[in-house]
DNA sequence: AGCACGCCGACT
DNA sequence: GTCGGCGTGCTC
């Protein structure tokens, strides 16, 4: 149960060989599966007082210790109940009681797929395979920093091949699995004969759960899956890959809030192997891992940098990235003359081109210019967005919908105006710009399902496009062979975000999406529209100077005392009425024995940035040290107050440890 | 987290 | 006279 303590039972027909085993108990006027955790131990309960276990579950061999060590590790760090990590960690499938027929995993072994030649590697990748090999066995965490292109995956191939040979399991965790399918597919071409089992919550119960146990069985010797797979027990584990290790989706962000990557570092450690993490742009707690960021005595930094700097395939260069100054630039409806005219060119060569805008929707708000009505949520601080491809208004923090009003609720004024720009906006723009050019609009609302999303991908691979106006969806991992022009619209709002690693985000987004353009034989080209084209952020992007952003980033973390140069916990507390959320985080902050953590900071309890979201009115306190230690002793003592303050029926709360959004 | 028990309002 | 609101407390 989420519960922060164990129970005990009876067990008499129980071994120490059942240690890790499921069973089924009786709990409170139910029947559970639990996890067994210990035999032979007293119980501080008198005996009478002890239920026996109904049944020990044997169709699955007992979890093994350095599982539960996991599990441990992330209840203690994260101030979770062992129990809720436990039990999230195991698919619904394999908690069922039913124990499930065992089926085969499909091998896949197509024989007649004929064994393609090893593309041949670029020096550097070839340098950056021989440290990691040279390392040999052992804890070692690698930090591969390598721009898209560079052939980070088939480093990560040439490592699976490696640890297979050897008798190993692999796992590889990437940010979203179901964005990424081309993964899966190069893992399967490449090891025909022990192809990767998947896990991602878009699998059905059924097959996670098959998955899952030939994993743990060993019958899967590859794992490819998204951050809850980082728990999978694997017996014959051998290296671990983080792809896209900056990617903020590999923390969790509801219920248990680990980090994917930061557990697989811990497993790796405490399983003696190697870890790689690979991204074009690093995360700045691991940039500040593989730079000693440490600057004490021994500056030994934690994680070993290996750099790709050159593209692999053939002669595709990077792409040239340019800043238009939308201050100085002709502007129709958004868009430069510039980069118009740069769409029209490729149109008229027969390449796509991309229009990047992180908006969907019309336009983000409706508002009417006569009496100054909005179209605001009435359940969140935000305001509705306008849909126009089907006339609503609809919220993106909570869902609620209603239909686009034809005349202003507020004074009956017929000229309602939409504000700002959403991708419909642009793809309504550009259509009358270009009419005879083939659009395709890639977001959630247009990409509802992965069926719709695969259409797309193929209809983008089949040249079925010229222009393409996509969000973020689109900035991930995919190859273009025929896109050769990125424009980036609207980016600019990030750069004041009152969230200070907005511009880490912006930056790592922007290169994500530059990466899209020509990657091929053909050059690409990116235009980023901008006010301010002198910001750093932009000149280190233009410069495809990721090292010297993050340099500067750190720079500027350590004289404000953030991250990673300071350890933070967010407290949130979340009810129907404001003051209640003040008043539990304020009696919180009473609660802490301060004077005992003389090293750790609280401050005070404010609203949070979306302050209503859904009828509930959400506030927070950061806590923050330089110590982790210091911290992690506070926060453990903390939660134990924490779970004695009386709070209304309605009022949620929850510790963060690590936040990554403000 | 569930789920029971328990004590006060609007319906047959 | 009963269904049902959610406050409180427990689960080995």
């Amino acid at each position: 149960m989420p519960l922060p303590r164990l129970f005990d039972y009876l067990a008499p027909q129980a071994g120490p060989g059942d240690v890790g085993r499921l069973v089924h108990v009786p709990f409170g006027s139910g029947l559970r599966v639990g996890i067994l955790l210990d035999v032979g131990v007293k119980s501080e309960l008198p005996e009478e007082q002890l239920k026996p276990v109904q049944e020990i579950l044997t169709d699955l061999p007992p979890l093994p210790p350095e599982w539960m060590r996991l599990c441990e590790f992330c209840s203690g760090y994260y101030h979770a109940p062992l129990g809720e990590v436990m039990l999230a960690a195991l698919p619904a499938g394999v908690k069922r009681a039913v124990p499930t027929k065992r089926r085969q995993i499909k091998a896949r072994a197509r024989r007649d797929s004929v064994a393609e030649s090893l593309p041949e590697l670029t020096g550097e990748q070839a340098a950056a395979l021989d440290s990691i090999r040279a390392a040999g066995p052992g804890f070692h965490p690698f930090l591969l920093f390598g721009v898209t292109g560079s052939g980070k995956t088939e480093i990560y191939l040439r490592l699976i091949a490696d640890a297979l040979e050897a008798g190993g399991q692999v796992l590889l965790l990437t940010p979203e699995i179901n964005l990424t399918p081309q993964m899966e597919a190069r893992l399967a071409a490449r090891f025909p004969e022990t192809p990767p089992v998947s896990l991602h919550s878009e699998l059905s119960e059924a097959m996670r759960a098959r998955h899952w146990r030939a994993a743990f069985t060993g019958e899967a010797r590859i794992v490819l899956g998204t951050r809850l797979s980082v728990f999978t027990p694997m017996p014959d584990l051998a290296l671990i890959i983080i792809d896209e290790e900056h990617d903020p989706s590999l923390k969790q962000q509801d219920g248990i809030r680990y980090s994917a990557r930061d557990l697989a570092v811990f497993r790796a450690r405490q399983r003696g192997i190697p870890i790689v993490l690979g991204s074009a742009t690093p995360s700045l707690e691991s940039w500040g891992n593989a730079h000693g960021k440490r600057a004490s005595a021994r500056s030994t930094s934690r994680y070993r940098l290996l750099t790709l700097n050159m593209r692999a395939a053939g002669n595709a260069r990077l792409p040239t990235v340019r800043c238009l100054d939308t201050r100085r630039e002709t502007m129709r409806e958004g868009l430069s003359a510039v980069l118009l005219d740069a769409l029209a060119e490729r149109l008229a060569r027969g390449e796509q081109s991309l229009v990047f805008l992180n908006r969907r929707g019309f336009a983000p708000v409706l508002a009417c210019p006569a009496c100054g009505w909005i179209s605001r949520c009435n359940r969140c601080a935000a305001n509705l967005v306008l849909h126009l491809a089907d006339r609503r208004l609809r919220c993106h923090h909570c869902g609620s919908e209603a239909r686009v009003p034809r005349a202003c609720p507020g004074c009956g004024n017929l000229d309602l105006q939409p504000f700002g720009r959403g991708t419909q906006r642009l793809e309504a723009f550009l259509a009358e710009c270009f009419p005879q050019a083939r659009l395709l609009r890639v977001d959630r609302d247009a990409a509802r399902s992965r069926k719709q999303w695969e259409a797309m991908l193929a209809q983008i691979h089949g040249g079925e496009a010229d222009i393409l106006i996509g969000t973020q969806m689109l900035a991930k991992g995919h190859d273009f062979p025929r896109l050769t022009l990125v424009g980036a619209v609207g980016a600019d709002a990030a750069l004041f975000s009152a969230d200070w690693r907005a511009p880490e985000r912006l930056f790592a987004l922007l290169m994500q999406v530059a990466g899209r353009a020509g990657r091929a034989d053909l050059p690409g080209e990116v235009l980023i529209q901008t006010q301010y084209p002198e910001h750093p952020l932009y000149t280190a992007l233009t410069a495809h100077d990721y090292p010297s952003f993050a340099f500067a980033q750190l720079a500027e973390r350590k004289g404000a005392g953030f991250p990673p140069y300071s350890h933070q916990a967010m407290l949130r507390a979340e009810a129907p009425e404001m003051a209640q959320s003040i008043a539990f985080l304020a009696s919180a902050r009473a609660g802490a024995r301060s004077s005992e953590h003389p090293d750790v900071a609280l401050y005070d309890p404010v609203t949070m940035r979306l302050s209503r979201r859904a009828d509930r009115e959400r506030a927070q306190l950061l806590v923050e040290s330089f110590s982790r230690p210091a911290l992690q002793g506070f926060l453990k003592e903390w939660m134990a107050t924490l779970r004695q303050i009386k709070i209304p029926a309605r009022l949620r709360w929850h510790l963060e440890v690590d936040p990554l959004e403000f």
